[in-house]
DNA sequence: TCATTTATGCAATAGTGTTGCAAATATAAT
DNA sequence: ATTATATTTGCAACACTATTGCATAAATGA
């Protein structure tokens, strides 16, 4: 099933040192899943992912997912009613997820973006020591305020 | 089932003020999940939920929880690896679900809490028109700190 | 090329959430 | 209090999401 899809052949370069460099071994369902997720500038959901692949084994994927997630090559985005998504981590984050980063859901299109944020906000919070923080925000992306 | 429940009465006063305010009719399933939230400090599950049901139709615990969140009585919390929980909202979002509040999960005892902030941080980010946020903090909570 | 480790694909299963419908209950009006 | 109406409940069935065990296949390192 794999052979189907056209590679851009720099793209695998740059996907097998990503797999490389956090010690998952490279097969060609992995490159596949992380090229669907290279090429989308928003977080994208399981059953987008289901689509693009076509012909894939459901459990295989998930365990994909899992694998990615776990070493940090992937993040779990989590919006209000039952949305969860997945993006490609930047660099920052090897071994652990440490995002302090922002997911903007455009309440018109729907859209998760995942932006990194220059000056994150510092809070305090009497009673709670605060290791890290992720912020969700709700508005109206570029596109659907043009 | 619901007769086997002991009711403080007091509270019993407030909740039914909680659902006729938000237009939501007086029944006794809706009395014992309203009872269950308000008896916990942080947020629960829906598994914790069941649990403390004991003898309960899973279906009408769906439905009434959906209900709550659409009127705005609880709220969903998100967070990563699947965890969904759930709170009660306080008084000011009547209508919509407007919470600027933060979400504080203890890496240590794993408990939500669900805290108000006095001066929320604004954030200006470019190509987005932010309406709502909420923030997502990890860390170590008092009881786990001492 | 071979040995070892890890990944894949299939089957089965568990968990999570929804829909349709008849009976039961809450509310509002009499 | 009683009735009429609207809503909720509980059951059955179902759809979707995710996991586990195991045999086969493939990737890595020697």
């Amino acid at each position: 099933m794999l052979q189907k899809r056209n590679f851009f052949c720099n793209f695998v370069a740059e996907m097998i040192e990503i797999l490389k460099s956090r010690n998952i071994r490279i097969t060609d369902f992995r490159l596949v899943v992380l090229d669907i997720l290279a090429r989308h500038k928003t977080a994208i959901s399981m059953e987008q992912i289901e689509e693009e692949l076509g012909d894939f084994d459901r459990i295989t994927l998930y365990r994909t997912i899992k694998t990615f997630i776990e070493k940090g090559v992937v993040h779990e985005i989590l919006m209000p009613g039952n949305v969860k998504k997945l993006a490609l981590c930047d660099d920052g984050c090897q071994d652990e997820h440490h995002h302090e980063h922002l997911h903007f859901q455009c309440n018109s299109c729907n859209e998760i973006y995942c932006v990194d944020i220059p000056r994150f906000p510092k809070v305090n919070l009497p009673g709670f020591k605060i290791d890290r923080m992720e912020i969700q925000a709700f508005g109206t992306c570029q596109q659907c305020l043009s």
